[in-house]
DNA sequence: CTTAGTTGGGAAAAGGTTTTCCCTTACCGG
DNA sequence: CCGGTAAGGGAAAACCTTTTCCCAACTAAG
């Protein structure tokens, strides 16, 4: 029998300092001083000890380090976006700010279950994390947990904050001005807004702004559709602004990708040409809903990944004793222009 | 100006076991055992030392325990795959795995740059993670790290392993057999497989499947088409299957859901009905592709939180002393039906 | 030759917990 | 009243590193 057992990989016992010391014939504090660039000893001396740390292969145990330090060099992440699709550019934006502190990072998903929820934040609580950033799919929704009075800083990044919290999240009505000038830009006179469920903060925050563009350069407000964001609802919405009687618009502006897609889809089902008939823009630049479309989608982009780099970055100088001021930082979006709103006249690209 | 300046937040000192001894009346040594049910002392005396600790709020520090066992009960988790697409169901199942047992994840995407993989490796080996946990976006091709030789344990989930490492991939053969006979059941006599690029492997894997399940049923093989993973190779493979002559498909088994969208909308573009004309499968099981098609699309699930499950628990039973059997083992798929496949004669749900 | 100062390095405590031993007290039988 | 045993609890080491002090030896100045 015990032949067919796999062969139980055995590891190498770690090298310790107190290794290192011995080897190189000095006390562990001398070692320690030598690695550290601390204390006061001949050039020969700390020179020796670090190559025999390197030959030994030492690395320093970080959680005694951590003990000492009362600093663990961790931050835990938490997220109810099941499918990644925001907290994971989130997540590498987060990562890219800490990864040269070396601060790692534990995910977490909470689901929506609050048990869950509390369960995690006591496992990263009890590893003592130096740090917790919460983040979700929406930002006018609270994850299911309670970060109050925690014993250690919390920073939201692209969902709901407590008050007084400071937190980071994309400014919708930014990027749906950047879409509504861009159409603007263009010539494009009849734009009309394409939605999701009015129960979603951004959808008010994004119309206001569609409205105002459009009264500051003189143009006909359509009020905007509330729906779904679904593809289907692309498609009906395009069938109640083109299928009745009335002027037509020459530009939609949607809520999301997929609305766009849909958008796109029901446009050319009537023979309406993107860009050249109705120009068209989604949100959220998710590349592979954006690059599918035909034409590719020109979308606004929230910038995860440099809301998670400031989130990162603020708990760093937070870490630091640096207070932070409490409140919510919008963060600007960015237009990344593909194929389906057309060209400047003057040969701009896509334009 | 200091006025100004927010206010620094002070968090509370957290409690030692010390402390918990000292409002007790007795020693650590006795309130460390009194918590963990350890020694010999009366009920009375136990309970009162877990009564003072509940109400001192104790949470022992991790980082000692960690310490003094020679285990973080912490494991990393090593990606690149940057939308999470893959990687965060299967975190899932490995969270869902481990958490139970107080094991917290680091998650680390290393993207395509070997240098960025070797900083997070490095770290993680510092945290003294008890094991690594890695997974990619394909299955035949290595993360840019080397993981061989390592300190710590290191399981291969959905990505290609080293050779005599313990790995757990999806069955793609299983997967197409799924399919296939899903279409024989239903009675479809002309098969068709519309894939992604010839080197992948899962592509030639699933082929060959498609080929065993065809010749068992005595059906006709028609030659895979091999193309891209996008939809707009989908719209050119139904033109090539349905606009020359001879015998048109009333199946076709796709590489992916992408594909299956394309194949699906190029359908309709020519008029043949889904499902009544032509019976359309996907592959992966992306529920918001497979849910947004016209009719939504009956998928192949490769069961990524049940590959991340397996792979938690493995690792776990290896940090338990037992040692795990080297080799890749492949997981079943599972076929989730919706409506692009037609119903049974016999009016069972869908297929 | 003494004294002050400098240089190179070590001892020990700290961080918080677990665990092994050991000590004290109480109790029981004789 | 004495010896033995068991029960209840504590002291201390261990995990590994950092840092503060301290000591010995040497140099230079007086």
């Amino acid at each position: 029998m015990a032949s067919d057992d796999p062969p139980v990989p055995v590891f190498p016992k770690p090298v310790t300092l107190r290794d290192v010391a011995a080897r190189a014939g000095v006390s562990v504090a001398t070692a320690s001083k030598a690695l550290n660039d601390q204390g006061r000893m001949t050039a020969e001396t700390r020179e020796r000890i670090r190559e025999t740390a390197r030959s030994l292969g030492f690395r320093p145990n970080s959680l005694a380090q951590s003990l000492l330090r009362r600093r663990s060099f961790t931050v835990g992440l938490l997220t109810n976006d099941t499918y990644g699709r925001f907290s994971l550019p989130l997540m590498s934006g987060i990562s890219d700010a800490l990864v040269d502190a070396g601060v790692s990072v534990f995910l977490c998903n909470v689901e929506e279950d609050p048990r869950l929820g509390q369960l995690h934040v006591e496992a990263m609580l009890d590893k003592r994390v130096d740090g917790i950033i919460a983040t979700g799919k929406r930002i006018d929704r609270h994850l299911p947990v309670d970060l109050a009075n925690l014993r250690v800083p919390v920073i939201y990044a692209f969902t709901q904050p407590d008050p007084d919290a400071v937190a980071f999240v994309s400014d919708d009505g930014d990027g749906a001005r950047l879409a509504i000038e861009h159409f603007c830009r263009l010539g494009r006179k009849r734009i009309a807004h394409v939605s999701g469920p009015a129960s979603f903060a951004v959808v008010h925050e994004r119309a206001q702004a569609y409205r105002a563009v459009l009264t500051e350069n003189g143009l006909p407000v359509i009020e905007p559709l509330l729906g779904s964001w679904s593809e289907a609802w692309g498609h009906e919405a395009v069938a109640r602004l083109f299928d009745g009687g009335g002027k037509k618009p020459d530009a939609v502006f949607c809520g999301n990708d997929q609305i766009a897609r849909g958008v796109i889809d029901a446009l050319r089902e009537r023979g309406l040409g993107v860009p050249n008939d109705v120009g068209v823009i989604g949100f959220d630049n998710w590349e592979i809903v954006a690059e599918a479309t035909r034409p590719p989608l020109t979308s606004v982009d929230m910038n995860l990944a440099g809301l998670g780099r400031e989130a990162g970055l603020t708990l760093l100088s937070l870490f630091g004793g640096k207070p932070a001021t409490p409140g919510i930082r919008k963060l600007p979006c960015r237009l990344v222009v593909r194929q389906s709103c057309g060209r400047l006249p003057d040969g701009e690209k896509d334009g």
